[in-house]
DNA sequence: GTGGTCTAGACCACG
DNA sequence: GTGGTCTAGACCACG
């Protein structure tokens, strides 16, 4: 279920972060669920241990797991809680984007087609998501 | 013209890139225009020079600025062209964020009040930055 | 009476020594009185044995209890004695940072204010205290 | 000026965090002043370098310094919003141990004696503390 | 078995 | 030179 990219440039531990909170977005781990062990994950994944701990630590200071000490570390968030974050989160940096293309000179008449392409995408991609579902 | 801000986690020859493309995005900066020189931005922000030609070298990979040597870095791209590239990477980043929105669970009702928000952020931005043109 | 709470980052053999004193200082256990044995308080909280003997035996080193091999767990203090000790001891720790808190800059009149607010503090969660019990 | 102490319990990572903290709000360390480098304090205090990097991680997640890649690691914090912050810390934990108090059956004579005994307390460590100023 | 801390040492990007 | 990430491996407290 949680898989690093050595591909990706972004460091296996902030990867194995957000894999976890996608995890839980999605309902896939649930809140008190037991979440792998420190050692097991490390070995399942290649990884050294400290890189797993250095990412679950991160993960309770967020408030997405809480960790108890020799038993092991659980899902603090609800799925609906995690996906709400997620979503807040997903708006604010749009809209950073979008006030940042303003101020590069985004004009009307552009706007316009975006808003235009952006429902076609979301209604194409949306009903696919959907249809798997049904 | 051209700042840093050291307290930004961005790597400084990053900022200097981008603030030379908006300042050609904007016009302030025009086609066949002379850069400042290494050795005078270096000083002028108190930068290390390896720093200033990192971001130069990489704008010219990039086609925004041409090098001759022993001579200056002048723009290569027109005001237009500079605007059209940070717009379409702006949408680029927007849709790619939608889509992985979509993969964490928004639903339509969401989508339909982000439409609604985005569009009420553009019109009052973009309205304030009309103003001050007049 | 006895419980343990799992997010809590104390350790769970702690947890229980500090409920146990509790009750003998609140004098709901009181001297003499049969503590639950080590397995049944085990079995109770869904708890590893190892942990209740070890709160118990740290209660014993401590002078709180004594232990019968083979027949059982007894309170050894009166009631007024673990509440004494007990205050005595939250004594120690307020004046520990007090002293501390002069350490990094605290002055008369921040003290004053503290003063102040302990005592209304003391005032109105003491008289609810009373209230309950008349 | 920053030291770690072996024989106390608290972890070494925890120890740095506190110094650096305590010296910031005494002023010794002053808004956007460089701290020792990662390697340096760590062949200073014959510590591991990861150590130092986790003690400086966790104090840029409290907002106490700023880091600067490449650059060092620098103050963010004046020395009044650190003292400020670590006594209203302080004093949290007092009412705590307050309340704790009266829960264990703390009464008004009692917590009379304990008042006069802090103020007296504070009296004499911190007239000590101004005659050295002076 | 489980997480927490730490050492020794490596390589990287940035300046 | 500076911080950031990571590996390999050790020992600890807790359960």
């Amino acid at each position: 279920m949680i898989t690093v990219d050595y591909k990706d440039r972004t460091p296996i531990y902030m990867q194995i972060i957000k894999n976890v909170e996608k995890l839980i977005a999605l309902g896939v781990l649930k809140k008190d669920e037991k979440l792998p062990s420190v050692r097991n994950l490390a070995t399942e994944l290649s990884i050294n241990p400290n890189t797993i701990q250095k990412a679950y630590s991160q993960l309770e200071a967020k408030g997405s797991i809480y960790i108890v000490k020799g038993v092991g570390n659980f899902v603090s968030q609800s799925n609906k809680e995690a996906k709400d974050n997620y979503l807040d989160k997903a708006y604010e940096e749009i809209e950073k984007k979008l006030l940042d293309a303003i101020n590069y000179g985004l004009d009307e008449k552009t706007y316009n087609k975006w808003e235009k392409k952006l429902r076609s995408v979301f209604e194409n991609d949306y009903s696919k998501k959907c249809d798997k579902k049904i």
